[in-house]
DNA sequence: ATTTAGGGTGTAACCGGTTACAGATGAGGT
DNA sequence: ACCTCATCTGTAACCGGTTACACCCTAAAT
């Protein structure tokens, strides 16, 4: 491996000047940064940044902590953290938590370790104060954990407002909502809009509690059905749980959306995959992925960050479902 | 941010003591150990691996080059990879080449740069002997670069004269293929596979070229169906493309499994979401991700390499689209 | 009493960069 | 002629670990 050494000797000059090329600082000759330039292409000299990382104590490198890339609702944010960190010429390591206190921890003290400049969660299960110990820029995503954390969110009582509206604009007289994990906020807050707009329109309603995997939505879908066969509509709070209250409808024998109206919550692909397609609310799962990862480089570089809390606006995608 | 300096003052020994005691290598008095084991304890001292890595000349971390993990052949992948990493101690970079040479050859660049200690390629656009050129353990992942780089992958072309043996014994009696993309060696095996039985069994059939994006197929599927209406059958490149036609069949009123019959490949989540769920062949993507970062730990790790190229075995799986 | 050998420890060089600092040179100002 | 200051360059300390080597100590062997 070439060495910066290596570079000088060749150039015959010191490892300061040829480091005072490779970085554009300081003063250099043009007679000296030539026979460095020349001696860099000559040799295939690449600085090693392990040894770059050492001294300034910074990666170029950020995290993503995120539940399991498997749930089909985070590859399109780590798509997009990873576009445009790369655009900034940091790179992504990429970590899955599967919801466990005991891993988050040990990722943070591994990327720790290896300076990375910063994190993205979309997971948080330790106690919030924990975050503020780590002296290390962090961004929430889909989370809220802490005021002093950036956080990227989407409105999501507003959206689930808007899906509750719908499905009584399609008629339906009593709506199940299957509710996502008690204790996380965007959940809670799809729950509080939906029931919010169910009282004020004072129709009947069950909610039954789920996580983001769709045999247990299939599961407790058919047990709403069993105790509540009047139910015409149902508002997910993902579109996974809702593939799931679809399949226990196709056992129940039930048309969708003749005998039952679906709506989702998320907008990812499998909404479009399903047949019939999903009416579902759009998250920009994109676009908050890119904001996440702005103002996590923002942070890094020391940029002033005007806005801590960040709500993303939904949109309610009429498909076949309902 | 404590250092070995820190914790050898607070023990009253040297680093080197302190050095010896973390990695186990050495002579140490019990006197010695215990007092360093304490200091560590009290000051929460860990070592900074950038600083480990800088004299073992390694970053504990591998590359994993990927098409799109918004492909959700990839986060299956992309988990096991990571999964294995970590049980290692090594993290993982992952990063989107969209299939595009100049991306690919830019995050080689990247990671060369960052001495990432391998890396595993699901995607392959440069010219295969490129590869050869960067002396960098490497694994090709569903793809087959050269017989240089140990290899990973599906028994495609078994695979798919599975499944067009099933459609057959399904009745079907004109059968479609839905090609994946031409060159790709698994994409290859599979058209290979199911013209082989085609023709052995004596059925009528045609194939389409598509790519993995579920619109082209809907798109070839409809067209299919226009110039061939006496189709009965599909075999899908995979799972996504089996969306594809599937969406392409509701829009012609054909009933699934009634009037056409479907098989797909890959075998990820989407199939058992899909209403009917998905017959597929199920490739070992979890195991097949395992054994290509053991593969890939392997080489770094300077252990033998007894054989070059892995083929899982694949699995017929009978669901509702046949 | 003197070797000998193994246990135990610290010093300092090293990994490959960055940069503070000091010294050298030469041009321009007084 | 002397001073100032900007330009240019090299030496060496530093980032936080690892380890070769030298040295000391003690107990067993001769």
């Amino acid at each position: 491996m070439t060495t910066i050494k290596d570079v000088a000797n060749y150039a015959n000059v010191s490892v300061a000047t040829v480091s005072r090329v490779l970085n554009n600082k300081g003063y250099i000759s043009k007679t000296a940064e030539e026979a460095v330039l020349k001696a860099i292409k000559e040799l295939d000299y690449r600085p090693n940044s392990v040894a770059r990382s050492l001294y300034h104590k910074t990666s170029n490198m950020i995290g993503l902590l995120m539940p399991d890339i498997t749930n089909p609702f985070f590859p399109e944010l780590a798509r997009a953290v990873e576009d445009v960190a790369m655009s900034y010429g940091y790179t992504v390591v990429f970590c899955n938590t599967d919801e466990e206190m005991e891993k988050e921890k040990t990722y943070f003290e591994a990327l720790k370790q290896k300076y990375v400049d910063g994190m993205i969660l979309t997971t948080s299960n330790m106690d919030s104060t924990k975050y503020d110990e780590f002296d290390i820029p962090l961004v929430a995503l889909d989370r809220i954990i802490s005021e002093r954390i950036p956080t990227v969110v989407s409105e999501n009582k507003k959206g689930a407002m808007e899906a509750t509206q719908h499905l009584i604009e399609r008629d339906c007289k009593y709506i199940a909502h299957l509710r996502g994990p008690v204790g996380v906020r965007p959940a809670d807050d799809r729950y509080n809009g939906f029931i919010e707009i169910a009282e004020k329109e004072g129709i009947g309603y069950v909610t039954a509690d789920t996580q983001f995997s769709i045999e247990l939505a299939e599961e407790k879908t058919l047990e709403l059905f069993q105790s509540h066969p009047e139910i015409d509509g149902i508002f997910a709070s993902s579109d996974v749980t809702a593939a799931g209250a679809m399949h226990a409808l196709f056992k129940l024998n039930k048309q969708v959306p003749q005998d039952v109206k679906i709506v989702g919550f998320d907008g990812i692909p499998l909404g479009t995959m399903l047949v019939p397609s999903l009416t579902t609310i759009q998250q920009s799962i994109y676009k908050m992925g890119e904001k996440a990862t702005q103002l996590l480089i923002d942070q890094i570089e020391q940029k002033a960050i005007d806005t801590y809390y960040h709500e993303f606006p939904t949109s309610l995608v009429v498909r076949h479902t309902t």
